[in-house]
DNA sequence: GAACGTGATGCACAGCCGTGCAATGTCGGG
DNA sequence: CCCGACATTGCACGGCTGTGCATCACGTTC
């Protein structure tokens, strides 16, 4: 019985004394099977160890019950947070997640989403990189149904789930203004997404509303690394800003360590400093960080209930979540 | 020809007028194909955007190409580094990973397993929980290989890959002493995994070769709060120890500020601090931490390594590495 | 006792692919 | 001109499951 694979429907027939069929319409709910037959096909089972192959059933089905991940950079806070909340909620809606990985070039989204398609992907959810037209095409043609996080073009038979990024901007600006911040300051990483664009922007809209115009730094790749440079370039200026809005966690604890370690600046005493995401470290009590917090456990949810939703059909939707204000301690009105 | 579901075979072969064999043909690497109709084949299948079904081909092969993870708590920074390593090396290896998340207890990860034979996966590398062995024999009935990481029991079948966290353990010790601690204190977590245990136990064990005895706390889950907890609760004593080995970097990011934001202690002047890990974190100029480095690169590497020798056979195997020690400024001789 | 509805069961086929085997075509050599 | 070697191609089958349809047994109602 065990020959070269596993244990197939047939043995477990053979050893129940029972049609294949009897097999197959026990592990399916809603087939009619007696309860006799019943006990011994589950009996024969466990005794051999059968479990139904999801291959061969995703065959006849339409629906293949995987979903892939396609992530660049796993091993940074956010995102890990992410994928362990879209994973979670894939499980409990009967589904499963395939990552790949990406190196977020397009080369490697397009063979991402290839990959996807060969295994006849339920739907695939993008949350790094960016596919473009013909791409997302390719993948509706194959039945694949595309969910891009937090990326901003819109296509047929795609949904987007979307953070008000730019009001959180907005309302970072405001902030520091409110404190009494003279000199602020726009830290963001030199790969630009769409979302961290739309965080600079409202920030810049929301001073320029005051008539503020902030130092600008922009640098390499988001990570704490970056958030130091950052920092280092923007202390050792003659005028030094007093508070500083980062588009991202990381940065901002880079930043905040420039600060303390590089410059013995306090924080929030001589410098106030604003994240984004709310990642576990902005909570750890080095940093205490005054952050906005991406609802992360809201964009999985949307995103299963969409993909669970058979009727959620070919036209172009999108889901706006707002990213509400976590307050800490790293913003304060300056020292005297 | 997109009637329900993806475009199949047959269809690009209808398109290019030749057979199904000589569109299977062109896609499989080695069979026998002229350069001309592999030309059509090709020109249709791009036009069409087909893809080879590999639900399907890994009904006829031996392997289906998925290897499942089964992880609990992703979002946490040593096992999403060794998560986004191990689906790097699978994908160069022209494999997937299929990601089941776990919260660690039995039942879950038998569902895991049992999801993952479901799926035929060709392996199955557990990064947390533990299968027993009926569970393990049930894989390997199934055709499924079992890669245990730091875990510690041993099954035909199945590979371990382990660390000396033992002789790791036995050195955090040496160190401390070194440096002059008088009193050593060792921290560790409630949810002891075998090698969290070996840890604790070879840090004792260099400690008795000087006849010291630590001081020892246990606290709640492996996380930064908990080292919180165990920080305040150890420098809340008459006593306070002067030199701590924590069995994770989480850990002991929470004791440091702990010491350093709830006792005013100062760091490494008043306590030296080693963990285990080397977490992006504990390169942070916040935490500065002497630490030991997870070869997360070389355990994947191994993983792989064996997944891919079809030789690796029905014996028992164990990987051992070593954990190198990363010197930082965490740990000091105490001052005056 | 006969007609009929109901639930259980099995046959056969579809879904998509790889591959052994036979058939076909081509080319070179004798 | 014939024959063998060889590459190419297609048929048919196997791998594993779900399901429409026909069959059958059984119980009920008149």
């Amino acid at each position: 019985m065990l020959q070269k694979g596993a244990v197939s429907a047939r043995d477990v027939a053979l050893a129940a004394g029972v049609s294949r069929t009897a097999v197959s319409r026990t592990f399916t709910p809603g087939a009619s099977v007696s309860p006799a037959t019943r006990a011994k096909v589950i009996a024969a089972a466990d005794a051999l160890g059968y479990h139904v192959n999801n291959l061969a059933r995703g065959l006849t089905r339409a629906e293949s019950g995987i979903v892939a991940l396609i992530v660049a950079e796993l091993d940074t806070p956010y995102r890990s947070r992410l994928v362990s909340a879209l994973t979670d909620r894939l499980q409990t809606a009967g589904k499963v997640a395939m990552m790949i990985n990406t190196d977020r070039s397009d080369a490697s989204v397009e063979a991402a989403l290839r990959q996807a398609i060969g295994y006849r992907t339920d739907a695939a959810i993008v949350l790094s990189g960016m596919p473009d037209r013909a791409l997302a095409d390719m993948c509706l043609r194959n039945g694949l149904r595309l969910v891009l996080i937090n990326r901003d073009e819109e296509w047929p038979g795609t949904i987007r789930v979307r953070l008000d990024d730019e009001e959180a901007g907005a309302r970072a600006a405001r902030t520091l203004l409110r404190v009494g911040c003279s000199r602020p300051a726009l830290a963001s990483s030199a790969s630009a997404t769409a979302s961290l664009k739309a965080r600079a922007n409202g920030f810049r809209a929301g001073l320029a509303a005051e008539g503020v115009v902030p130092m600008e730094v922009v640098l390499g790749p988001t990570s704490y690394e970056t958030g130091l440079a950052l920092g280092t370039d923007l202390f050792s200026r003659d005028i030094r800003p007093n508070g500083i809005f980062c588009v991202t966690d990381l940065l901002a604890c880079g930043v905040i360590d420039a600060a303390r370690h590089r410059f013995n600046l306090r924080v929030p005493a001589d410098l106030s400093v604003i994240g984004f995401d709310d990642i576990p470290q902005a909570g750890w009590e080095a940093y205490d960080m005054t952050t906005f917090r991406q609802p992360v456990s809201d964009i999985a949810e949307a995103c299963i209930a969409w993909l669970s939703s058979p009727a959620a059909g070919m036209d172009v939707e999108t889901i706006k979540l707002s990213a509400e204000m976590v307050w800490r301690d790293s913003v304060a009105p300056p020292g005297e």
